[in-house]
DNA sequence: TCAAAAGTGTTAGATTTACACCCATGA
DNA sequence: TCATGGGTGTAAATCTAACACTTTTGA
């Protein structure tokens, strides 16, 4: 085998995920504290080394299976973070991705395994490395796709009320909207079915749930990429 | 010196470069054949690995330096690309960014002397590994951030016509837009500033000169991030 | 004198925002 | 019976989109 690149540094190579979910009401990320030195406990992303034979988005998606145990989790990368001197033990270049998950898919029991835990994103503790500017970068990427792209239904259980739709918009968005043009919104979606089921949960009276039609969206000529 | 991360592999981590320019009234892009093998002669965009001792935001300003002779050229991430194969050598973690850069600020010697071309982003040749991908993406980022951001003064001269910015405008976003609306748009942006100054080169009438203020624009309430 | 680009307002339609009350139910 | 969240419509304001003619001047 020829080298072709000779005389160039190669360097640690890592990803971190930035793992969102929607809980009582507010947004989430998933932390836990750091095992193994420079750094230990201390407050920080769950990450690991991209290997030699895997891509990036596979190492992703493999941390992100370690993790939770879901595959096909919703998924997007952030960017890259390479100064020189972020990481304190030796060089790393990491590259930021955010997943969506739907708390209750995700077992309690993993979670204690790794010890980790679900923080309001509004009152995360100072972390790791820069791992507070990825998540910041993180949730900028998302609040710009919400709007425009219905991932929503990823921090979601499969059935859904309108009003943990809105919070849970309200909670990425991190400004308050009116219910009744909300719900406007909503209504001109086609791909957001109205189910006869009812959610007695949330309320005495009962909310309609409501469920995501993907096949719908993807053929909704409104919403063609 | 402790070495903390061990038994992880290390790979080469590039940083290309889509340098994107305004000129003919089209949206061009900056590449050259490429000169090393493997895949020598073939299209590509212009890049560099990624050194011990610089982040990778400075090896993408090193490579623009050395590319351009322009320092602080406007530069943002579009991303890592790390599939296992993308580089036919080795293993090549590559960054891409994006620059904007006004071509008539960019020497005709260190182009030749690079052997590097202005070719329509419309046009573009196959190119060496996934670099057509970044291209792709690079635009889309950019196309994202021309109706939110000034960054068009960046592919200008500092002064301009109303009707190039609207050419350069018509070809970032790939449509053409209506001129009398176009105009009014811009008029309500206090940090476009109309100078006394005609050029006449454009038509015999002559059009008026405009100016990107830059303060006004960081003072305007109305566009604060 | 004419070709070529500069410059300029109005109107209809669409979209967005603001806003308040009744309903059903379990406790 | 009452407290709680579910559900609904309208009108004003704003924004967007469509559209055509006059001006200037160098060739």
């Amino acid at each position: 085998m020829t080298t072709y690149y000779e005389g160039y540094s190669k360097v640690l190579v890592s990803v971190d995920c930035i793992i969102f979910g929607f809980d009582e009401g507010e947004l989430k990320v998933l932390i836990g504290k750091r095992k193994m030195d420079p750094g230990r406990d201390q407050w920080s992303l769950y990450g690991g080394f991209v290997a030699d034979n895997e891509s990036i988005d596979d190492a992703a998606n493999r941390v992100l299976y370690q993790l939770t145990g879901i595959r096909n989790i919703y998924m997007r990368q952030v960017g890259a973070f390479g100064n020189v001197d972020r990481d304190p033990g030796e060089r790393v270049i990491s590259i930021a991705y955010y997943a969506l998950i739907n708390v209750n898919d995700y077992g309690s029991s993993l979670q204690e395994e790794h010890g980790l835990q679900w923080m309001p994103i509004n009152g995360l503790p100072q972390m790791y490395s820069d791992h507070n500017t990825m998540v910041a970068k993180a949730l900028k990427k998302m609040q710009g796709k919400i709007s425009h792209e219905p991932i929503s239904f990823n921090l979601l259980p499969k059935l859904f009320t309108l009003t943990q739709l809105q919070r849970l918009y309200e909670a990425v968005c991190g400004e308050k909207v009116d219910k009744r043009n909300f719900r406007k919104r909503i209504k001109d979606m086609d791909f957001i079915e109205k189910t006869e089921l009812i959610d007695k949960t949330g309320s005495k009276r009962g909310a309609s749930l409501y469920r995501f039609n993907k096949k719908a969206y993807n053929e909704d000529p409104n919403f063609k990429l």
